[in-house]
DNA sequence: CCAAAAGTGTTATTAATACACCCATGC
DNA sequence: GCATGGGTGTATTAATAACACTTTTGG
């Protein structure tokens, strides 16, 4: 915080940037925009830009850039700050610091047509996080970060349901953490779990055959917004641990 | 991220604030500085500045604010970002963002000279949080978040040795808890767990009566970062709940 | 009929909790 | 001796994991 000189003291500009994470034909997907401009022109980079005025709040900023992205309402979407990178050398142009927010949602239709958005695409994480995508400044770690925050918050609340249209079943559910996660669950221990936290999911008494075999109930989101008793990653815990050591 | 107008983006001043946490005569303390100047001056508020050059990183102001408020080397120490706070109206004398850091540091004797070193002092969290204490600018909501990261972290990391000295012995880890928790916790049930998790607490062979009581051994921190299982909060359970929720 | 997915029951193992009890020191 | 805190044992209960089995649809 200000302590004395109030000259002298360095400006920079401040961007706000989106890592906006959905689940999209059976992967994680991140929402990038192809560059128009130099620096790193042509090549592709999490959607933002700078504050749009020196009386815009941060928060604002994101949900103005989430809505001038996707062409949604930010309202009802979830949006989190991720942090602030503010590393020297990360903009050619000069000093800059953004901070970025993290976004999650559903596997929507886009009107991508709003007024800044160029070409926007949904790009695997994967293909980021395996360097088979080259993303400008250091969005890489940015994404990274996403991920990985996204990943540890499926454990212990109940974002998993923001990847889900309004009215889901146990499986598609299921499936969210699937994807996030990489790794398999078992449907029959997920279902008992998930339906046993109270207000976690709200019944619709609705039925749906969409993925196949028997009916499945469809949910709404509950009120609960923290998971007890969390819904763990395999391979993070103990007994997951000593089964790898001892595999070698 | 930068899009079209390489002009008109509005320059904003990029602060660097601590929340440095310790444990200190039974309770988690926080050290602020009194403001020696206007806004607020006479005030209680984290120790902080602006960026000492438009090429200091963000990382390594908060590295040099650290080791100017409190004498030593950043090095050793936690530090990690808490996040932006960036209300357009959080600092009457114009636009400032700040980056926070959360810094855990153990009860050292402060040798509280160096340049910057004002008038620091520890002010215990709770003088803060029930706002009995007033505090600059929206220090008191960044405190709040620190607390909390602090308080949530310590579940599923080690990071509860970063309040220990060098060396520790269970129960002084144990006191950290509870301390930081605000609950009690039994000691027998608290010894079993923290010293059966592998690469948690590594054994030195030395003990201590400093507490009084049979010796108790001393430990220092292994190279664990991860919790598995988590030492989880009461209160937070869904026994608790449900305790609670029957006790009215 | 069969395939596929939903959902329930059962059991074994692990972890959390509560608490009885013994140990090793200072005084 | 006694008080104080360190540390182990053990029983109860809850959560996890593995998997057999039944249900209900589409074709």
């Amino acid at each position: 915080m200000p302590v004395d000189q109030p000259w002298e003291i360095p400006l920079v500009a401040v961007a706000v940037d989106l890592a906006i994470l959905t689940v999209r034909s059976g992967r994680l997907e991140i929402l990038l925009v192809r560059r128009g401009i130099e620096p790193y022109l042509g090549s592709l980079a999490l959607p933002g830009g700078f504050l749009a005025s020196p009386e815009e709040d941060l928060d604002a900023a994101a949900a103005r850039e989430l809505t001038e992205e996707t062409g949604l309402a930010a309202k009802g979407l979830h949006l989190e700050q991720l942090g602030a990178y503010g590393a020297p050398d990360r903009d050619p142009r000069g000093r800059v610091v953004t901070v970025c927010y993290l976004a999650l949602m559903p596997d929507l239709p886009l009107p991508v047509a709003g007024g800044d958005a160029r070409s926007a695409e949904w790009v695997p994480v994967q293909r980021v996080l395996r360097r088979r995508a080259g993303v400008a400044f250091d969005h890489a770690k940015i994404i990274k970060d996403a991920v990985e925050r996204a990943r540890s918050k499926l454990e212990y609340t109940t974002l998993a349901t923001a990847f889900c249209s309004p009215e889901f079943s146990v499986s598609e559910l299921r499936r969210v953490y699937e994807i996030v996660w990489g790794q398999p669950i078992d449907p029959r221990n997920f279902h008992r779990k998930v339906t046993s936290i109270e207000d976690f999911l709200v019944p619709t008494g609705k039925y749906t055959t969409r993925d196949g075999g028997r009916p499945a109930a469809l949910y709404r989101r509950g009120s609960a917004t923290l998971l007890h008793p969390a819904i763990l990653r395999n391979g993070t815990g103990r007994r997951q641990l000593a089964r790898l050591r001892q595999a070698r």
